[in-house]
DNA sequence: TGTCAATTGTCAGTGGCTGTCACTAGCCTC
DNA sequence: GAGGCTAGTGACAGCCACTGACAATTGACA
């Protein structure tokens, strides 16, 4: 970030950001228009578009930051931990560092405000979800490596990857419906979930 | 399905369907336009969007037909079956059944292409995913109310069903991959991944 | 300071999708 | 079986996301 060129582009990039989601969450997402934002930070739609490669991009250009903060994470968990505990200890690594990772951009409080947006619109939601998916394809290779497996050989990466994803899915969309919507909460309510997995799977859920 | 207006709706609907899933699986989803399909069907591109609220709806109505199927499947099931068991067991009955289900509207095999091309498609993917946790919200009711829980109350169904959904994820997109490409094969591979899921969550993966 | 390259704005166009309105063809009643 | 009713359709206009092309501007750097 050295020359005038890039630091205005940088700032340029931001106050897209900032206008994006704060209109995304105020007005919603569907109800904002590209030229909406392009127009808040007065430059043209055509400009929007170079920064981002559309609409979604700008939704989750946040998101994608704290993804690859999470995978990180995975990445340097000690060799010797069990992948669930490995992914489990990542995610809440992930939710500590958060305020840190996003702050950078936009206040944490827009992005756990991004968070339910994405929830309550069926289209980010869809986005949202194939994202994860991608996501989900990474750390299972880095897992795999872990164990010094092949990926494509060994199913077990994916499906541990995909089973733990689909505990997260259920949590972030608990936290999204209930009413603590601290970043506290989500990170206790991904502990508790954990905690309940093993048991949902294999115990009677009857006369508790 | 008596006059004669309901029989010409019913038959315009269908083209529209094979026509639309036609043109999907061999020229590509982004790369037919709704004129296209319309066009092939010789009715006007409003028409197209009567019988189909936007083009994604067209490239999933049979797995919707599907889908409902499997949730049918999962109420059938006996409630002495413990939950994923019962899951399980429905996922099969809907591999079993599914040629039945499908080619009352279009030929399996094109449902089956169908099936890849959302997979190599990541706008349809997208919207694959979200339809899929809507189902799964769907199933987790089900479970709820097989065992007498409240969904809301009790995150026990919605953790069940999430996971075995991952498994599912999993075995969808290694299939659409693989180069078996038939309903067998897909079969197969769920009671296979099925198989796996607990010994890679639970045992070491080191050292076979 | 002048030249070059990066950045941006303008304009025109495509495709998905919607509202409106007039028209036609099947339906239903008398 | 003639005529009115209405569902279904086509034609048209328009919004919004997104793209390509080209011209104008502005920072970089000799």
């Amino acid at each position: 970030m050295q020359t005038l060129r890039e630091r205005k582009k940088q700032r340029t990039r931001i106050a897209l950001l900032r206008a994006a989601l704060g209109l995304f969450t105020t007005r919603g997402y569907e109800e904002t228009t590209v030229d909406d934002i392009a127009a808040a930070v007065e430059v043209s739609q055509r400009t929007f578009f170079r920064y981002f490669a559309n609409k979604e991009e700008a939704a989750f250009a946040v998101q994608e930051m704290v993804e690859a903060y999470y995978v990180a994470a995975v990445r340097r968990r000690p060799p010797e931990e069990a992948p669930m505990e490995a992914l489990r200890r990542a995610v809440l690594e992930g939710w500590d560092g958060l305020s840190e990772v996003v702050e950078s951009v936009v206040p944490v409080e827009l992005h756990l405000r991004m968070y339910r947006q994405v929830e309550s619109t069926p289209s980010l939601l869809a986005a949202h979800l194939r994202r994860s998916a991608e996501t989900e394809e990474k750390i299972a290779r880095v897992l795999a490596e872990r164990e010094g497996l092949d990926v494509d050989a060994d199913p077990r990466p994916r499906l541990a990857v995909a089973v733990f994803g689909g505990v997260m899915r259920v949590t972030e969309r608990q936290w999204s419906q209930g009413d603590d919507f601290s970043l506290a909460g989500i990170r206790e309510l991904t502990v508790s979930y954990l905690e309940q997995v093993g048991p949902a799977l294999t115990e009677s859920w009857r006369q508790g």
